[in-house]
DNA sequence: TTACATTCTACAGTAGCTGTAGAAGCAAGC
DNA sequence: GCTTGCTTCTACAGCTACTGTAGAATGTAA
C-alpha cells in the first residue's frame, strides 16, 4: 500500500500539470490554504492538495474565472444545502460561454469574409485594410 | 462644406466610441501617432485621425491583436507590393479564431453536461463539484 | 566534496486597457 | 471679472491570471 506520499512543489506541480510558480500564485491569493511545511521550510503536498488543485486547473481549464472558483470551493466546502447555488454559478458560466461562442462564431464570418476579399484575385487588388476599417463585428 | 472639423480628444472618443485614456494609451505604444498639440497642450485630431483609429478599434473587435495590428498598418503604409502579407496576417489571425472556437465549443459542451448532472435531481444529488474535479476539457 | 537540481522569497513583466490624483485650462452664467 | 463645472493634462497604480527572474539556501547524487 502507498502511504505517506508527501510531495513537494515541484512534485505537485508535475501531477498536476501546474508551473510551480502557478502553485505559490494560488496560495498567495488563498486559492489554495497554506500548505505545509518541512523542518526546513519547503512546502509539502498530500492528497487532498493533489484534489484541490486538480479542481481548480479543471475549472480553469473549463473557463471559470478565479472569483468563480473561490464561490464553488467556499459553497463546496460550505453548510452542504447550498448545491441549487453552485449549479448556479456553473449555469452562470455556461450563460456567459454561450454568449462568448456568439459573438466569436459572428467575428469569424465577418474575417473570412475579409480574408476572401483577397482570394483570386492579383495582389494589387486587396481590400483587406479597407474591409477592416469598415468592419462590423 | 464641413472644414476644419477638428476634434479634442472627448470628441474623438465620442466618435469612435472608445475611452479617452485608451485613445493615449495607444499613442503612448505608438499604434497612434504623437496628436497635434493646440497652444496650450492639448490634442487636436482630424479626419485622417478619426479613420486610423476607428480602423484599430475594428480590428481589435475582430480579435487582432496589438502586435498584429501594428503589422497590418506598417504594411499597409508600407513599400505597397505587400498586400500578400496582410492577407497573410489575417488568414492566420483566422486560423487562430478557428482554434479557439473549436477549443470554446468542445468546452462548452463539457460544461453543458456538468450543469445537467443536477438538472431534476433532488438539490442533494449535485454533483457539478466532482464533475468538475474529474473534468476532461 | 563538488556539482547540479530544487526550493525559497520577492518582485518585475505580460496584454490591453481602466481608473485615479492633482493640476491646469476653458466655456458659460451672473 | 468671477465662480462653477467640465475637460484635459501627466503620471502612475490596478485589473486578470499568470510567468519569469534574481539571489540565496537547501537537497541529492557521483
Amino acid at each position: 500500500m502507498e502511504r505517506d506520499t508527501r510531495l513537494p512543489i515541484g512534485g505537485l506541480a508535475k501531477r498536476t500539470g501546474t508551473k510551480v510558480n502557478t502553485i505559490r500564485f494560488y496560495e498567495d491569493i488563498g486559492l489554495l490554504p497554506c500548505a505545509a511545511r518541512t523542518a526546513s521550510g519547503r512546502r509539502t503536498y498530500g492528497d487532498e492538495d493533489v484534489g484541490r488543485l486538480a479542481f481548480i486547473r479543471n475549472a480553469r481549464g473549463l473557463g471559470f474565472s478565479i472569483d468563480e472558483i473561490r464561490s464553488l470551493t467556499a459553497l463546496a466546502l460550505g453548510p452542504g444545502q447550498d448545491c441549487a447555488e453552485i449549479r448556479a454559478v456553473a449555469a452562470r458560466h455556461l450563460l456567459d460561454v454561450d454568449k462568448k461562442l456568439e459573438r466569436m462564431a459572428r467575428l469569424r464570418a465577418e474575417l473570412a469574409r475579409i480574408v476572401q476579399l483577397c482570394d483570386g484575385g492579383p495582389v494589387s487588388d486587396c481590400r483587406v485594410i479597407e474591409a477592416i476599417a469598415a468592419a462590423t463585428a
